[in-house]
DNA sequence: TGTTCATATTTGCCTTGGCGAATACGATTT
DNA sequence: AAATCGTATTCGCCAAGGCAAATATGAACA
């Protein structure tokens, strides 16, 4: 009854933005503060249950950490990341998530934060 | 973010039991007492939870309430239960379900008890 | 060495939902 | 009318997990 976890990350609005997110490519959490537009408390809380429960990997590189999902991804993960890019055109809060993140991605095309674009500077461009 | 119920639902080991059996054939409540083996108020209680969420329909004939998985199909449900397919087979839980559900329908082809099959007399056979 | 920056974790509070035990309810049978 | 049967709901209790606010940590820069 391993799948019970997968659907626990699942329940969730914010961690389903993220994982939608995630979806596109990996992102640190600056990134997520400037698209999802959520205290920064929140988003690592959710990234460290889904960290909890195998969905999602964290590499270290200086002070950031970029999250990814999980490969290989869990079973079950695959359907539902499918069914979550159907969804995602006709739900208004990922489009917009969608949206922001590609404008931030034609700027810089890296989703972690660097000493030249500083999480101040990304969530004042998120704008 | 409709979807969100739909997980929620997905998330509890006796719902996936409950709604695993119900991709085969409506059932009425002595069909779960008697292949499920757990207690009458607590299958009551999840059916219950699914048909606030849309998951699950009900229709009264007498005493019996058969419960069938709800449609059309919300969103998203028709990938998971196809996982749940594979998934299946590899997890002992849901393969005794699967057994004792055919032994019993082997018996009477139909989901719902009768004034001949009685509850008590399911609850007896399904040992 | 001290400060700042990016991120994580703790604290206190509240809601949801799990459980068993008991009880309620409506349909049927006696 | 009373008893029984199938099912639903209520009650009291408990754990998980959501949130905001505050605080901790560790890397990097001054």
């Amino acid at each position: 009854m391993h799948v019970l976890r997968l659907y626990d990350c699942l329940c969730d609005a914010t961690r389903l933005r993220v994982i939608h997110l995630l979806a596109q490519r990996p992102l640190c959490v600056c990134h997520f503060e400037a698209v999802l537009r959520l205290p920064q408390a929140k988003i690592s809380r959710h990234l460290a249950y889904l960290r909890r429960n195998g969905l999602v990997t964290c590499t270290q590189t200086g002070p950031w950490r970029t999250y990814a999902l999980a490969s290989p991804a869990p079973t079950g993960l695959a359907a539902n990341l499918a069914c979550l890019q159907d969804l995602a055109p006709g739900e208004p809060v990922f489009r917009r998530d969608r949206e922001r993140l590609a404008r931030l991605a034609a700027k810089f095309d890296c989703g972690c934060a660097t000493p030249e674009v500083t999480r101040r500077k990304l969530l004042r461009l998120s704008r």
